[in-house]
RNA sequence: GUGGGUAUAGCGCAGUUGGUUAGCGCGCCAGAUUGUGGCUCUGGAGGCCGAGGGUUCGAAUCCCUCUAUCCACCCCA
């Protein structure tokens, strides 16, 4: 038990690590050219900006987090998700009184009480950007688009684009009403989470994949059929935008998301077996929530490192190698020690990936490993090559060895 | 919360109808003429057979309970 992680942990090193990193490499390098800035909020925040921002009725709220009530008796939550910390932080330093917008990403891990299965951890981990201060619809097409770079900078392709409009507050009410009309016509057909789902959030009754329930659902009214007339236009530019940048989409009206404060725009990158990647949309409603003091639009969305992950997997890419190491110091006897390091360090500090001997092993031993570690070049240092000032380094692919002085292994390697 | 699969060495697995000291591959360590890798050969270390209980002369193997893990549903990244 005590060498056992919790259930729905990982822990992160050798290959996936590696992975993991060229990811976030990437991920930066991108937001870079779109001047989108880093943000790390706390792991923690209070429990009620989550009920308030991701919504009293979600699942997410409702059973899923990480509750506690710390030593001061305040209620603390590890953070589900990462954009309430990001809306609470660009609330509370005033981000909002510079010029807008606000461009802010950020890479975080995100907790969730759930069971886990593929694609699904109780720790997860989120690359993520919320974009502050603009009701354009240039504001999706700026995230869809550094999604779409993104995803081709790190070799995907299965993934696929899809937009729906859940309209606004007002659109929703109207709508609402109508949906549930509908259903209840329909209530008997229905399978029994769809039911359950009428109570919680009809909306969902749209994505139910039971054939019985696709079927009914094929006839309900649709949100974009509910559209006022400025999520209608809002929508519409968004799709003209869109389609002159060259982006493929398509709309699909059974997306709808879990998190309450969607509104308008939603999105998804979904792979070829229909499983979400990243999703996201606008929330024009949501700072207002948390703060009646503020009013303004925003959009995001979070991407899932794990799931692109298991994506790559899938797709088979080849992700760029870690740098091998180009000189293994192989040490002969303890006199040679403490000198032989002082090259290594040298070495290092000049930028060469180095590395040696830590077990007094013999050099036969010492070869095995360089050859094992993938070394590209090693030198063997004993007595003789020091009181020579000079050395043989092997060529681990040919085989050949080229005498150099120990005094100029540093030029050799630069 | 619901349903199914799995649990034997560091990793991946085998273990026949219950029968002595539980095996295989990879990996790890060492050696094959003394200071040079890869290939090959030889040797070695390493398992309370997930935990607890039961049946039996005898359990990795049969039964019960628990735990972990994987997959699916709900929901989401």
């Amino acid at each position: 038990m005590i060498t056992q992680r919790p259930k729905g942990t990982q822990d992160w090193y050798g290959a996936q690590m590696h992975k993991r990193t060229i990811i976030e490499a990437a991920a930066r390098k991108i937001c870079k050219a779109y001047n989108i800035k880093e943000i790390i909020t706390p792991a923690f925040e209070h429990t009620i900006l989550f009920q308030r921002g991701v919504g009293e009725t979600t699942d997410v709220v409702q059973k899923e987090m990480y509750t506690f009530e710390d030593k001061g008796h305040r209620s603390i939550t590890l953070k589900p998700e990462g954009t309430a910390g990001a809306v609470r932080a660009y609330l509370e330093n005033g981000l909002f009184a510079e010029s807008q917008p606000t461009k802010l990403f950020y890479i975080t891990q995100a907790f969730r009480y759930e069971n886990p299965q593929s694609g699904r951890l109780r720790q997860h981990h989120q690359f993520g950007i919320e974009f502050f201060g603009s009701a354009s619809p240039l504001a999706e097409v700026e995230l869809i688009t550094l999604l779409t770079e993104f995803m081709k900078d790190i070799g995907l392709k299965g993934a696929n684009l899809h937009i729906n409009s859940i309209g606004c507050k007002n659109c929703r009410k109207t709508y609402n009403e109508a949906l549930l009309t509908f259903l209840r016509q329909h209530e008997e057909h229905l399978c029994s989470t769809c039911k359950e789902r009428m109570q919680k959030n009809p909306l969902r009754v749209l994505d139910c994949k039971v054939p019985s329930c696709n079927e009914i659902v094929k006839d309900a009214p649709r949100t974009i059929e509910y559209l006022d007339d400025e999520c209608k236009s809002h929508f519409d530019e968004l799709q003209s935008l869109l389609n002159e940048l060259g982006i493929s989409y398509q709309v699909d009206t059974g997306i709808v998301r879990g998190l309450d404060y969607y509104t308008k725009t939603v999105f998804e990158f979904v792979n070829a077996d229909g499983f979400t990647l990243c999703g996201g949309g606008r929330y024009d409603g949501l700072i207002h929530e948390i703060d009646e003091k503020q009013d303004i639009p925003a959009v995001g969305f979070g991407f899932g490192i794990e799931r692109i992950i298991n994506e790559l997997e899938a797709e088979g890419v080849e992700l760029e190698q870690e740098p091998s190491i180009q000189l293994y110091v192989g040490i002969l006897g303890k006199e040679a020690k403490a000198s032989a390091y002082k090259i290594v360090h040298q070495l290092r500090n000049a930028g060469v990936i180095v590395e040696t001997d830590y077990l007094d092993r013999s050099v036969k031993a010492q070869m095995k490993y360089a050859n094992k570690i993938g070394a590209k070049n090693t030198v063997i240092i004993g007595a003789d090559e020091l009181s020579n000032n000079t050395a043989r380094v092997k060529n681990m692919e040919t085989g050949e060895q080229t005498e150099v002085a120990l005094d100029k292994l540093v030029e050799y390697f630069l």
